[in-house]
RNA sequence: UGGGCUAUGGCCAAGUGGUUAAGGCAUCGGACUUUGACUCCGUGACCGAAGGUUCGACUCCUUCUAGCCCAACCA
């Protein structure tokens, strides 16, 4: 992504430390677990990061947090990288947390002979009924006063695999009446024998985040490590790692508010629940807001910068709704997209007066407002189609902009027409409507005797292809209601499928966008076939078009 | 209950002692219009509450209230 400026606190920070010397440049990192899709809040974390080391002569590292072989997946390793790089943010290195494993053991180590970490022989359920909680203090562990030699040799057997999964732990030895309980001797190593995706088997003990990140940090030279608000009370952990563990290289840990969109379902676990019970189509369902649904959805990823830019950095924590995200991909969209014609849902239009077998083709530019995209020409003859909701019987009010009976308006691009017969079928649902037109009305022509009642738009009758259009409704209703539980909110309408015709000429290829004439903006999808062509509503045009409530 | 963080109009968000309290989204009006689009104009705040300090407070102090995070051998 292009350099952009920015001002939030982080980077009132960075160019303080920039200003006193104590950097010249700034080094940040992006540390996924390699565990789950990324999704648009993770967006504010890497533009976070990104943006702060390139706007400051530096460079930002991709390193995969992967210190838990248990829950880690290198199938997550391609499509995160595939979603960081569509996003547009470079990484100057590919690293991985599991590159330190040795380093890390080495420090730990240090630890261990300076006496500031121990090995314990207690069982998960007693560490945890030691350590207390919120309103009682902690208690030593019987073990923690082992001494040195001792430790250590149990720490190399632990590392050599002497003792079984869960049997030990090496804990830091800090303050376990700490009133933050990051604080009362974190575990920082525990035993798992787990097949790791890059180092094998080589490996029974895997440090814990609050160790590993520390040194990956330091070990990179990191200066700036942002993350999320829910590491604040991690902070003085992260600080005693690297200053106890004696890194040559001191990172400073600053931490912003998360990104929530309202509405929006990111848990992993909901979203499997969803993948599973085929409520959406996968990982990328357009209805989601994961990068890759966000992505198939055809949202441009210079919007979702745009969009996170915009936002700020607070540290408050609020729910930003995505009208603010649609409207940057309405802009970026504005002079990109080619416009067309299509109709999602068809009425025929018989034009009675226009010769039987003949095709005229109009002139229609591409975008109105970028005359670079071009023209093209566009079919019309004796019968087209128009949207079934730009005709009613009786004009209703004078509000009412579009065809109606003994009323004139302007198919875009062509000519007038009147409309005056209606045919139904027994049910009385309408099969066509028939209408005349006036030659002396062509578009273009400088036709200026009368004005229309309303510019609709329309697909020729036989000169078309078929295609599908798919719109998109929250996923969830009544998001909030925390009584209900969560499948029982899920939107039976989130996808809309309509079958209709769009112009026959447009290319069209998987992830091309068009603005759909008085519709809206929309994407070709990864289902298109030659025979259906597949279109997502990427988001609708605005419309102050409000139909009176009856 | 202990610790950490947050609180500005429907939503997001600037603002760090003196301004008519930016801006964006949304809403509602209006102008323009071969997209009811775009564009352009107009539209809303006693700054969580109560006290205090000060000539003067959204900005400083005190107390209170509400929300979020922390008691994985997860990250």
């Amino acid at each position: 992504m292009k350099k952009m400026e920015i001002n939030h606190f982080i980077n009132t920070i960075i160019e303080e430390d920039i200003k006193s010397g104590k950097h010249s440049k700034v080094i940040t990192r992006f540390p996924p677990e390699p565990s789950g899709s990324l999704h648009l809040g993770h967006a504010r974390a890497i533009i976070t990061n990104y943006t702060m080391a390139i706007n400051h002569n530096g460079y930002f590292n991709l390193r995969f947090d992967d210190t838990n072989p248990v829950k880690e997946d290198a199938a997550f390793v391609e499509t995160i990288k595939k979603d960081i790089e569509w996003l547009g943010c470079h990484w100057e290195n590919l690293l991985f947390a599991s590159d330190y494993f040795n380093e890390m053991y080495e420090r730990a180590l240090l630890l261990v002979r300076k006496g500031m970490a121990y090995v314990d022989d207690l069982s998960a359920d007693e560490i945890t009924e030691y350590r207390g909680d919120f309103t009682t203090l902690g208690k030593p562990s019987p073990y923690s006063g082992r001494t040195i030699e001792e430790n250590e040799e149990l720490f190399i057997g632990m590392k050599k695999g002497k003792y079984k999964d869960g049997s030990r732990v090496l804990r830091a030895k800090i303050d376990v009446t700490s009133p933050n309980m990051n604080m009362r001797d974190p575990i920082i190593y525990r035993i798992q024998r787990a097949h790791h995706q890059n180092t094998g088997d080589e490996w029974c003990i895997y440090p814990m985040y609050d160790f590993a990140h520390p040194i990956e940090d330091a070990i990179e030279g990191i200066t700036h490590s942002l993350c999320s608000l829910e590491f604040e009370d991690h902070r003085p952990l992260y600080d005693w790692v690297v200053k106890h563990c004696e890194m040559p290289e001191i990172p400073r840990q600053i931490e912003f508010g998360k990104l929530k969109i309202a509405g929006a379902v990111i848990g992993k676990r909901h979203i499997k629940q969803l993948v599973d019970n085929n409520v959406v189509m996968g990982w990328d369902d357009p209805r989601l807001i994961t990068l890759s649904g966000l992505r198939r959805r055809g949202i441009p990823s210079q919007s979702i910068q745009n969009f996170i830019i915009s936002l700020g950095l607070p540290k408050s924590q609020g729910d930003t709704e995505l009208d603010m995200l649609y409207t940057f991909v309405r802009d970026h969209l504005k002079l990109e997209s080619p416009r067309v014609n299509a109709v999602l849902d068809p009425l025929k239009l018989v034009i009675t007066n226009y010769p039987e077998g003949e095709v005229e083709y109009l002139d229609a530019e591409n975008n109105r407002e970028n005359e670079a995209l071009g023209t093209r020409k566009i079919p019309f003859s004796r019968e087209v189609y128009i949207e079934r909701e730009d005709f009613i019987e009786v004009k209703p009010n004078k509000k009412w902009k579009r065809l109606a009976l003994d009323i004139e308006v302007r198919l875009m691009h062509a000519y007038f027409v009147k409309a005056n017969k209606i045919i139904k079928d027994e049910d009385g649902n309408i099969l066509e409507v028939h209408c005349t037109y006036d030659k002396e009305t062509k578009s273009g022509s400088g036709f200026t005797d009368r004005k229309p009642n309303g510019n609709i738009h329309y697909v020729d009758g036989s000169i078309n292809r078929k295609a599908e259009f798919r719109l998109f409704e929250d996923l969830v209703l009544d998001f909030e209601n925390k009584d209900i539980p969560f499948i029982d909110k899920i939107n039976p309408d989130s996808l809309i499928i309509k079958n209709g015709y769009i112009e026959e000429s447009i290319n069209i290829k998987e992830g091309s966008h068009y603005q759909l004439t008085r519709n809206g903006y929309y994407s070709v999808d990864k289902d298109t076939t030659e025979a259906l062509p597949v279109f997502n509503r990427t988001v609708s045009l605005r419309s102050s078009f409000k139909p009176k409530a009856k």
